[in-house]
DNA sequence: GCTTGACCTCAAGTTCACTTGAACTCGTAA
DNA sequence: TTACGAGTTCAAGTGAACTTGAGGTCAAGC
């Protein structure tokens, strides 16, 4: 197997070649060389892509994602950050949950209007103080 | 208790006047009346200000807020789609469980590196299969 | 009467994560 | 040999949700 090129790793990583290209830039992947213009890419990078994608998906920016990675370009990733983030995103579960509780209880709840439902009143109190303590940010 | 001014409902909403005239620039709020050249609000203003973060937090855009709203001002909300955010919700903590689950087994994983951990690269062909099927957007 | 502070408008700037467009260079197939 | 498709660069544009700045208006207090 060749050094994929960037519509290669396009295909594989469903990510479009101006993403790669942007990731490029930003230094967040690296090329391993290139081939008369084209840029080729180390397997690797497959690897690497997927971590950005579980980056991302555990709601880092693309900034925090690369502060993960050591210049050795392996992941260098401290376990208490990651706890941090484990604890991050149990908040904000559980913020979700309740929104989604409160969002099916409002599907059926009989009242004649939202406002005038109790539970739906929880909600709404609830979210004017996460208003007022300034949102977390989810992803 | 008189119309409150912008200053009166940044300070009790937490929300910064900017913001405030922003949301009403996009039609999301209307102040009731001006004195001079100050706008006033109708107390009302906080439900709706409640209604509005309590849509940020399950996930809408600014947009979809403004069209949950008829034009009385009064709260129209389709229940069919209050379930369709309900399992969107349901579909975003399930991810975000997982996330946290890997995250936390990474951070006490006795295995040297990450990428050695079998969960970690568990974690790993997940994100890459989410990748793949582009993201549902999560909030 | 003058200053101050809170408000006003309008235009432009910001951040994030990309995308798009114009103009260019290759390698390959007809 | 020419055309094509897939790559390239660089600058500019996008959209969401705001923020910032310049310059202006007002009511109140000294």
């Amino acid at each position: 197997m060749k050094d994929p090129d960037i519509g290669a790793v396009a295909r594989a990583s469903g990510l479009p070649a101006s993403t790669l290209r942007y990731y490029e830039e930003i230094g967040l992947i690296a090329s391993s060389g290139r081939k008369g213009l084209r840029r080729l890419f180390d397997p690797g990078i497959y690897e690497r892509l997927a971590l950005i994608s579980l980056g991302r998906n555990a709601g880092f920016s693309l900034q925090e994602i690369g502060a993960m990675f050591a210049q050795d370009g392996n992941p260098r990733i401290d376990r208490a950050q990651l706890h941090d983030k484990a604890d991050e995103l149990d908040r904000l579960i559980r913020r979700l949950r309740a929104m989604r509780d409160g969002l099916r209880h409002a599907a059926e709840c009989p009242a004649p209007s939202h406002l005038e439902c109790p539970t739906f009143q929880r909600l709404l109190k609830a979210a004017s103080a996460d208003m007022k303590r300034g949102k977390s940010k989810g992803k």
